[in-house]
DNA sequence: GATGAATGAGAGTTCATTCAT
DNA sequence: CATGAATGAACTCTCATTCAT
């Protein structure tokens, strides 16, 4: 009975390393993009010596794949909030915005986000799938490669003006969300037909 | 009088020798992207030495600045050939032709524009004002500001899905395509209104 | 009462670890050599953490001790058991076979041997010692000097061969053996004249 | 002309530079033995940036390759001078200096030798390669197989003992190689019988 | 005793850039 | 102009060792 409490809470400070280390990770990732960012840097900015990163990580793609992880689980989570079955008998723009707010505030909140998305296939086809599904229950009787060209390009348009939305802050960041919808409703009408 | 030929001759030798830099560059950011590019690695796929890289050009940002350079005279000669003064009186759909069409034979051509256009700030930004020019005349009575915003979120879509259209061939880099312009028909006519 | 209990366990559970460790470093000092073994790679190979190695070996160099102090001590219980006062009236032969055979043994079945031998200068010159010994038993006349070069010189012709013996299995490796005492008896009895 | 001139010069300046790393290599691994040796510490040896010892050569172990190759040749230069064809009708002890001798003066002469014949495999074969074809020529009636055997041995205890000639100086020198030829001597008449 | 996270110096290696030739 | 050797800071990653728990 100790003995599970005693496991548990060297694990427990590891998992909090883990987590200290891979936001570290995410700031330095969003400074200077993934290819440029460097262990040492990352090291530095969890304020640990680089030796405690490769504890935990054996290289700087493990890192990468870490947060993509984690980022796919927080997109998940904010996603099944807002969600359920309710993608038929709703408009577009529901379900547009029941996609692309928790998405931008995952982003918005998680600076290494965006980076990742660039960089990392994995989490890119991942997100492309969720869109894939969505459709697939929106539009059942669209051809399945079709479909997975439509999710490809929908994401990569997401992808594409998500930079510009976290460059900017207020009003501008506004504007662009709502064209970034604005963009997404269009093509999605346009599919439907 | 010698002295005005010679001149030319050194120039004229000079600029092939640029010309022939820029090409292993291109080739090298093409295959490596541009942060993971080495000067050695141009130096070596021009068959030249590193120093004389050097000679030509004080740093390897430089060296994509002149690329870029290079392209946007490109898309300015490719665009010339079809555009005129006709954006007015014209399907909306002949205008992305005539604008999507040149510009993805020169990335096909150039495989070193894709990454630059990542890369590079301005290459974007000129490419950016460009569209805007096209937007102001087709549609003079949007508000510029706005109009900006749309000209920018135009060109981050042509460049998401770009990638696409470049690691495809045959008939899925076809259907890239005509999605891609889809995109764009069905985002700019939304705008139109 | 209890006092005198439990220390004794605690050395017998200790001393038991000791060989436990002791032979994973064998393990591994045998797959890597001396220089390249990791003691992360000790501790993995006993299933320990580094910590547990630190709490009873200071350093790395005192654990190769502890384990060439072990391998004489093997070497002693072994060589007694054929060896006794019969140096003198006995054949060369007899006295390299005597000698040999075990110390091939120890090594055969502590892989661990072959690398400490070629470290450690104290395990070879113990080992020195003991044939000097020997000598002295078997021809007293001998200059004691020259009797140390002789000693000396046989230790190393027996190194030398080792890594042969050990790298190699059946036949071949009986060979080199019978080369080994080949080697020694042309040059011992060359020695005793 | 001019030009078989220039490029000679340059290649003439990183030749000596090559010399220059590899002595400067041979003397840290002579220090400090082939697996401890750094490259930082043979690029200070050579007073040098690591960077250039780069320039020459990929990486630790092709300095080591170089070096063995250069010590080979030294190895033929020396024994050609004293060996042609008359290995058979002469006593084995001239034969002996004659191969002792050279290879002692040039172990001397290059301290790196030792550590890189016990590192390098390459580096012993090709000895036991001219040592075998010595014995075949004076015993041509000899099984290949076994005579392979003895070669390899012969080598074995000449790097046996090469460690106490270099380790030592003034007398006990000269007793460690009239130590070593007497066993080789020993050995070797025993199998011309 | 045992754990495993933490350290930090240092290894091998790379690369943008400079400079003598 | 061209060369390629030279640089040195920076990078990724390792490992003997320590220390809080």
């Amino acid at each position: 009975m100790v003995e599970t409490v005693k496991p548990r809470r060297r694990q427990a400070r590891g998992e909090r390393r883990i987590a200290q280390l891979l936001d570290a990770a995410a700031k330095v990732f969003a400074a200077e993009g993934y290819v440029a960012a460097t262990m040492n840097a990352v090291a530095a900015a969890a304020e640990v010596s680089p030796g405690t990163l490769y504890q935990f990580f054996p290289n700087k793609e493990s890192m990468a794949e870490a947060l993509a992880e984690q980022y796919l689980d927080a997109l998940s989570v904010a996603q099944a909030r807002g969600e359920g079955a309710e993608v038929l008998g709703v408009p577009l723009d529901d379900v547009i915005n029941r996609m692309v707010d928790p998405a931008i505030e995952i982003c918005l909140a998680n600076p290494g986000f965006e980076p990742l998305f660039s960089w990392s296939d994995r989490l890119r086809t991942a997100v492309v799938e969720r869109v894939d599904d969505i459709i697939a229950r929106r539009v059942p009787e669209i051809d399945p490669s079709r479909r997975r060209l439509i999710a490809t390009v929908t994401v990569r348009i997401f992808a594409a003006v998500l930079p510009q939305i976290l460059a900017t802050t207020g009003r501008e960041q506004l504007e662009y969300t709502r064209e970034l919808k604005r963009v997404l409703r269009a093509y999605l009408l346009d599919i439907s037909d």
